[in-house]
DNA sequence: TACCAGGAGAAAA
DNA sequence: TTTTCTCATGGT
């Protein structure tokens, strides 16, 4: 279904036999990976808020930092200082910034009682109280939600929107929730083909533009000629 | 040297 | 309500 460009509606509503063609096309290119990178559901968490804005190669080596600092847990970073905190993950850059949200998010955790007593929350309400932890807009809150709680939430972010554009799917800048739930409802309730298509489409913007340089539609890169 | 990367919130218009 | 600005390191 390609959208019309002179709606100006924030209506997207794709079918699931485009989006699924797309995901087998990816499929296909780069097979079945294993994603989000981490060892834990804390660490998914962590990462989410390092990643924001920001290459994962340098999330790595704060992640890193943290593990050689014995750092990577609910408690440590409550008990490190804004400044310390800081410097650990100063690689994933806007490290200022960043220390307070992962604070932020700490302080969430704890007073909701932990990791585990969140994990019984329904989904809806857990994606609320996410989503009001300040630095912690709604694609962290749903890469949080897919890949650390495994709910049946699809994460949007830039590389999405370009690729729907390129696709004819979708103007590109419908609100985050228009383009969250149309894929939603169009593929069903599907936490593992949630998080594998998120990765496909993550790990083509890393290398469309290396494997396929004259690639028209898809290429997801910011550097290629034929981006839109 | 300049641009970009798996955003989000505050300030300004 | 919408747009613009700010935060910042590391790779290409």
């Amino acid at each position: 279904m390609l959208y019309d460009p002179l709606m100006r509606s924030d209506r997207f509503q794709p079918s699931s036999a485009d989006l699924m063609a797309i995901y087998q096309a990816l499929l296909g290119a780069y097979g079945d990976l294993a994603w989000w990178p981490g060892d834990s559901r804390f660490e998914i968490m962590i990462g989410a808020v390092l990643t924001q804005n920001t290459a994962w190669t340098n999330v790595e080596k704060a992640l890193g930092q943290l593990k050689a600092a014995d750092a990577l847990s609910l408690e440590r970073i409550l008990a490190l200082s804004e400044a310390e905190l800081a410097a650990l993950i100063r690689p994933s850059g806007y490290f200022n910034i960043k220390a307070d949200r992962l604070k932020q998010l700490c302080r969430f955790v704890q007073q909701a009682g932990g990791e585990a007593a969140l994990a019984r929350r329904e989904t809806t309400e857990l994606r609320t109280a996410v989503l009001a932890v300040k630095g912690v807009g709604p694609e962290t809150c749903d890469d949080i939600l897919l890949y650390a709680f495994e709910r049946p939430v699809f994460v949007i972010d830039a590389y999405t929107r370009r690729l729907l554009k390129r696709y004819g799917l979708a103007r590109g800048d419908e609100s985050y929730d228009a383009l969250r739930l149309g894929f939603e409802r169009a593929l069903g309730p599907d936490v593992d083909l949630y998080k594998a298509y998120h990765g496909l489409i993550v790990e083509h913007a890393k290398t469309a533009c290396a494997v396929k340089p004259r690639c028209r539609q898809c290429c997801l890169a910011v550097s290629c000629p034929q981006r839109l």
